[in-house]
RNA sequence: GCUCAGAUGGUGGAACUGGUAGACACGCAGGACUUAAAAUCCUGUUCCCGUAAACGGAGUGCGGGUUCGAUUCCCGCUCUGAGUACCA
């Protein structure tokens, strides 16, 4: 490669070796050079690094605009070349909206907290902090290399101290918090505890534990503070209580449900089973309506609200009671079984109701006749893994629990069955069973031989189950004859009329678990004393997260913070789980706006002259993980008058993945002796004459002139094999191998002899003439499949602007890809050639002074228009094109003229801005001002033509194009076509039924 | 199963409100320059028929429909990708 060389005129230089110096010492010598990228990246990211060129200013009179990235976990893999595309989109955007007037924030950090840095200590004992530390300075390297706008004096890390702070402190406001329904509202605590004095728990309505009590003022001042404090923590945002968590015992710790995928853990895919562990809570559920309607307000990808919605998963529908049959023999702890049902109206068709085998009654209602059926039943269903269970929906199991519940509107006597398929999670772990209108009950009734009672007067239940809201009931009692609407009110009406249920919204989204049994993540700014918990005081926040000696888990099984020695707070011992991975990242562009604030999360100026973020991109993975806490998070904020937006992204945009594209090399398998010495490889058209062999294979054999005994057969089929074996990307270029470097790459490959493209023999030694071509697959990109491709390199090559461009170029933003250097080149060759409109053929800088003419000036308002359009509209891929296209058409003129060139480094600049602020300097305007320079204003009065070429077209099918005046209007136009020679040759003498004529657009006649 | 997104040359993709399908780029083929290579430049490149050009035909996953005109709108189907799942 020698694309940085210099180009060396004819006289410049009259032999080689001239040349060969002038190469090796291109700086001492004065003579001017070809776009050499290197120097001018280097240079200018000093430059802005010197000036702090992006700098945001808390206060200006310039509109704000809030650009975010997603901050990324420090890995120590480094970044990828799909890491930085939603980066490279953002930064283009950030430097466009400086250019168009605005007060820009575009901040970075890093979220490092997190599992891997952890997983590497407990493998080699190497502090979290300092592995950290090392991945940072990677990315901060790598980050710098690209030329990003960040304002780094901003930079947060969750994982520092100072950072921290405030995620504690917040999390200590959501201690201090109730969440008041009756005005929809998060509040302080004091408030409920001052009602709780006045007038008792009567008529508060709050989000609580299930089990709160109910007592009247007295009742409350006659309480212990411990007693107090234990009712108080019911109602608290972030709470203690015992569930069922998502344990993982290879990783130690529990997971949230979004961390686990298919019983697996999503991080390292281990095993993850069922724990009852007393842990932190989020009470997010209180703000599931607020996060539903939330979601009408915001421009986010649809498809991402509807995960968002899915994933609160709103039904609306009834709870009914279903009173259990009197048994004397037994004492009842509650008087019926509660269940939820989407479709009330459906009731009269109930012939069972079911539990889950985890459901708490099941015990008290199992008679001794079927007390061994049922353990039966629970055993079997205890074995059953999570993974079992998911994939085994189509076995039909239960059993009968001897009991009976009574249909609360007209008395009816049903069986009372458990059953795997009903969920202790969802609802109230109870389901009423109508088997006419309910595949799930249809296939359990005829399985069990229960029975199925039809509803509606149109149902078709002779197969399966009809879940039909059109037509009218039957066997319903008060509501037969009704239609689906007005029956669900009269079923509603009457069971609240006696009692007996009422209508109920339920939501699927529980609240989510807050804490890990892990060292690397913030600690709990709590302690424990007589069993409960209490907040530290603020002045003693930071809570530092203290040294251990083992980042693993104590011999009695507490998290690895147990370990630490002398970490005790003076009043009791402190919690020892950590916050998840979720917390600090759930308000981290608050931080942003006042990054060093000592005193405060972020000044009440600073938040509210920022606001909200006008722009996020990130992936859509965070879809019900970070974007779903962000926005509870914020909204809790709001409620406490903290922020001031009930939003936190206004607009959101995901950036697609980059999967990985895999090279293949084809390896002949020939006698096993002699594959130890010499290999051979087919390039990809052989390999494809290989596959596509009817015969033996010999043939080609002789023909690529190998001598071998083949050995190895498909299947006795007298066919040959090979294997496809990944090759690495990086010794690929277009799909071409570089065969030195493949034979260099491992000492088995040294001696290789490849078959190339066109059949001939590449031995070791050759001058090789021919390519191998390389087969190609669209994997996920990792090191195994040998096809990451690291900007690193990239940039090395081709410079950051050129990686800048071409990223965009791959194609839409939000489109999923897979990644593929194959022509990087094109891109690379067009700054290249923009270099050159400012550069005569000796490279020296030249301009000229003189007046645009038309055609150049019609060249650049084209690409004013539509990189305007393009970057608005966030279709980056599209204004790679026309800057192509524009400077395609300048070389072609000729321009040099400066006036267009300048206005053209302004627009090319957020694109590529390296390169632009050279040519900027070298224009004579002062170092480091484009970043800050205008937009051109765009005038249409410069595209305006006086013709326009028609496509002449016949039944649809266009024929030909005719220039004609746009001055004309369509019947003038339609005389001028009619009248044309060719338009008449088409015609062959008959006359067009109808002709269309769309001015400016096209002409269009039937025959 | 359900929800969503998508399917356009050898490849990535363009065509924004129905109006010249294949912009731009890669690759490929041919040519110029060069002792040669690299770099650079020029020409061609959807497919079929045809030596080539003119001309003709087909063509945006498949089958229909609406329209003067459909990659775009409507109906049905196939395939691919993503998310989600006994959710009562």
């Amino acid at each position: 490669m020698v694309l940085a060389s210099p180009i060396l005129t004819n006289h410049q230089l009259t032999t080689k070796l001239i040349g060969i110096l002038l190469i090796s010492l291109p700086h001492t010598l004065n003579y001017k050079m070809d776009y050499q990228f290197k120097d001018i990246e280097q240079k200018w990211q000093q430059f802005w690094a010197d000036h702090q060129t992006f700098k945001a200013e808390d206060n200006s009179t310039k509109p704000k605009y809030y650009v975010l990235d997603m901050f990324p976990y420090p890995s120590g893999a480094g970044l990828h070349v799909g890491h930085p595309l939603g980066y490279i989109a953002s930064d283009i955007f950030a430097r466009y909206k400086r250019l168009k007037g605005f007060n820009v924030l575009h901040p970075m950090g890093y979220d490092s907290f997190g599992l891997p840095a952890e997983q590497y200590a407990i493998q080699t004992g190497q502090h979290p902090a300092i592995t950290t530390e090392t991945n940072i300075a990677t990315y901060r390297r790598q980050l710098d290399q690209i030329g990003f706008s960040f304002d780094w004096s901003r930079e947060v890390r969750t994982s520092s101290p100072d950072y921290y702070k405030w995620t504690q402190w917040i999390f200590m406001q959501l201690f201090n918090s109730w969440y008041n329904k009756a005005i929809e509202k998060a509040e302080p605590i004091s408030v409920l505890v001052k009602h709780f004095e006045q007038h008792g728990s009567g008529d508060i309505n709050a989000v609580c534990d299930e089990e709160v009590l109910s007592f009247n003022a007295d009742d409350w001042k006659a309480m212990s503070h411990d007693e107090q404090q234990a009712e108080l923590l019911k109602y608290r945002l972030t709470y203690l209580r015992e569930s069922t968590v998502n344990w993982c015992p290879a990783l130690g710790t529990v997971l949230a449900n979004d961390e686990v995928k298919d019983g697996f853990s999503e991080r390292g895919g281990y095993p993850v089973e069922q724990k009852k562990m007393m842990q932190w809570s989020m009470r997010i559920t209180a703000y599931a309506e607020r996060l539903l309607q939330g979601l009408d307000t915001i421009d986010w990808p649809e498809p991402l609200k509807e995960m968002q919605r899915n994933w609160i998963g709103k039904s609306t529908g009834a709870s009914v009671r279903f009173p259990i049959e009197n048994q004397e023999s037994r004492v009842k702890s509650q008087e019926y079984i509660e269940v939820f049902t989407t479709r009330v109206d459906t009731i009269f068709g109930v012939t069972f109701v079911v539990l889950a085998p985890e459901h708490e009654l099941v015990k008290e209602l199992t008679t001794p006749e079927q007390q061994g059926a049922i353990d039966a039943y629970i055993t079997q269903t205890k074995k059953k893994s999570e993974l079992d269970r998911m994939a085994d929906t189509k076995t039909v199991s239960g059993a009968f629990t001897g009991s009976y519940v009574l249909n609360p509107l007209n008395g009816d006597k049903i069986q009372l069955w458990i059953a795997d398929y009903v969920l202790a999670g969802y609802g109230t772990g109870a389901v009423m069973a109508v088997p006419s209108g309910d595949q799930r009950d249809y296939l359990f009734a005829k399985h069990f031989d229960l029975p199925i009672v039809p509803i509606m007067d149109i149902q078709q239940i002779e197969t399966e189950a009809d879940p039909t809201k059109d037509g009218r009931y039957i066997n319903s009692d008060f509501i037969n004859g009704l239609f689906y609407s007005e029956a669900t009110k009269a079923v509603i009406a009457k069971l609240e009329e006696i009692g007996a249920g009422k209508a109920k919204i339920n939501f699927r989204m529980r609240d989510a678990i807050f804490g890990r049994q892990r060292y690397w993540g913030e600690p709990v700014p709590v302690y424990f004393k007589d069993g409960l918990p209490h907040l530290i005081e603020e002045s003693e926040l930071p809570l530092v997260l203290p040294e251990v000696d083992k980042y693993l888990p104590t011999e009695s099984g507490e998290p690895p913070l147990g370990r630490a020695t002398g970490w005790k707070h003076p009043l009791g011992d402190y919690e020892l789980s950590t916050m998840p991975g979720w917390a600090g990242s759930s308000w981290y562009w608050y931080r942003y706006m006042d990054a060093h604030n000592d005193s405060e999360f972020a000044s009440k100026k600073a938040v509210e002259y920022w606001k909200d973020v006008d722009l996020y991109i990130g992936g859509s993975e965070h879809a019900t993980g970070h974007l779903l806490y962000s926005r509870f998070w914020n909204k809790f904020m709001k409620d406490m008058n903290l922020v001031v937006e009930e939003e936190p992204f206004k607009k959101l945009i995901n950036q697609g993945m980059i999967q990985g594209r895999s090279n293949f090399v084809y390896r002949l398998l020939l006698q096993e002796e002699d594959l130890s010495q010499t290999q051979y490889f087919l390039s990809k058209k052989q390999a494809d004459r290989w596959v596509n062999t009817q015969t033996f294979g010999q043939e080609l054999l002789d023909e690529w002139n190998i001598d071998y005994k083949i050995k190895y057969y498909l299947e006795n089929q007298q066919r040959l094999a090979y294997g496809s074996l990944h090759v690495d990307v990086n010794i690929v270029n277009n799909d071409v191998l570089d065969i030195e470097k493949f034979r260099q790459s491992r000492s088995e490959y040294n001696n290789a002899i490849l078959v190339l493209e066109d059949g001939t023999l590449s031995k070791p030694g050759d001058v090789i003439k021919g390519n191998y071509i390389c087969g190609w697959e669209v994997e996920k990109m990792s090191k195994s499949k040998f096809n990451v491709v690291n900007p690193d390199d990239l940039i090395a090559r081709y410079g950051a602007d050129t990686l800048r461009m071409y990223e965009m170029f791959l194609g839409p933003l939000e489109q999923s890809k897979p990644w593929n250097t194959n022509g990087i080149e094109g891109v690379f060759k067009f700054l290249r050639k923009f270099w050159r409109l400012f550069h005569n053929d000796q490279w020296v800088f030249t301009v000229s002074d003189a007046e645009p003419s038309k055609a150049e000036l019609k060249s650049l308002h084209k690409i004013i228009r539509k990189v305007e359009e393009d970057v608005e509209r966030f279709s980056f891929n599209t204004s790679v094109s026309s800057f192509m296209i524009a400077v395609n058409e300048l070389t072609d003129l000729k321009c040099n003229n400066k006036a267009i060139l300048q206005d053209m480094v302004i627009i090319l600049s957020s694109y590529a801005p390296h390169i632009c602020e050279e040519l900027w300097t070298l224009l004579g305007n002062e170092a480091g001002t484009l970043s800050y320079a205008t937009y051109p204003k765009f005038n249409g009065t410069y595209l305006i033509e006086d013709e326009f070429a028609y496509p002449i077209s016949i039944n649809g099918k266009t024929k030909m194009n005719l220039s004609i005046s746009l001055s004309l209007d369509a019947s003038a136009t339609e005389a001028v076509v009619l009248a044309n020679a060719d338009v008449l040759r088409y015609l062959d003498g008959k006359a067009p039924k109808k002709v269309i004529v769309v001015k400016g657009r096209i002409v269009n006649m039937v025959v």
